[in-house]
DNA sequence: ATTAAATAGGATAGATTTGTCCGAATTAAA
DNA sequence: TTTAATTCGGACAAATCTATCCTATTTAAT
């Protein structure tokens, strides 16, 4: 559904999320070991994070990332999909045709436009701020 | 959402399905261009569908692919989906968390079920035959 | 028989995604 | 001021997916 890097975004914001509300940095190493992915492309979409603001970064001895409340507040999944994977899981057509709409339709066109709203919905449901505060408890939900 | 190669693979039994209908066997170079797929991965399609019993072949000169009425009844979406990308589109995780269950649930588990409910009970709902009579009127669907 | 047109299947090539490595810059602490 | 720990960014490598190529086999028609 989600390419892996998106997949590993989603779940490094919600554990630096939920370490912010403690005002706790935290650095990569923390995060892909929480987050059960490799350090170095877990580093690269922490990076990537940072530079559109999502993610603030302090570099240097006892640096480490962060996610602000507000931030949190105002991030929601379905940003961070659109940020990997582009929109095209919320707008194309489910067999790939080019020039499908509702005037002209792909034999799936109705049904298959349920489920991509479905998916839309549900990914514009939580902001990160919501899904740190969900998972209060524990850790195991992350591997 | 679904693979090039799966996406392919659902058009292309779509046009055979209808071609069948009117007894019309069809080789590789119609379907590929019915369903705007390059030529040689187009073959590499229709030889799986064939290999797994789904589409018949006629080898030779005048030989062609064909979709037998009652295999296009019985053959679903679904099918096609789990062939070409495997069931993990149904079954996993929308984090890909290996150990996410109702028990020990992710933090959009619950969400992403129905989605991932939504989506199968799509693949589900038609079969080829299905397909092949709704888009008799008509070629421009397919690209 | 020979030829032409088609499928079958293995090998190869290209593109994209995933993952790794290394040096530079930054910062805190010794 | 040196050292250690960290982020930053580019280059590289591996794996997977997409696409192509080539040869063999099959079959119909000449």
């Amino acid at each position: 559904m989600f390419s892996k890097a998106c997949e590993y975004a989603i779940k490094a914001a919600i554990y630096v999320a939920k370490q912010s509300l403690q005002k706790e940095l935290v650095n990569v190493k923390q995060v892909a070991q929480s987050i059960d992915a490799p350090v170095p492309f877990t580093a690269k979409i922490l990076q990537q994070l940072n530079r559109v603001n999502i993610l603030e970064s302090v570099r240097g001895k006892h640096g480490g990332f962060a996610f602000a409340e507000d931030r949190q507040k105002e991030t929601l999944i379905f940003d961070l999909v659109t940020l990997f994977d582009g929109d095209g899981l919320f707008t194309n057509c489910g067999l790939g045709l080019s020039k499908c709409s509702s005037e002209n339709p792909c034999p799936v066109h109705d049904d298959f436009k349920i489920v991509r709203d479905n998916l839309e919905a549900m990914t514009r449901k939580y902001s990160f701020y919501d899904l740190a505060v969900k998972t209060e408890n524990g850790l195991a939900w992350l591997k």
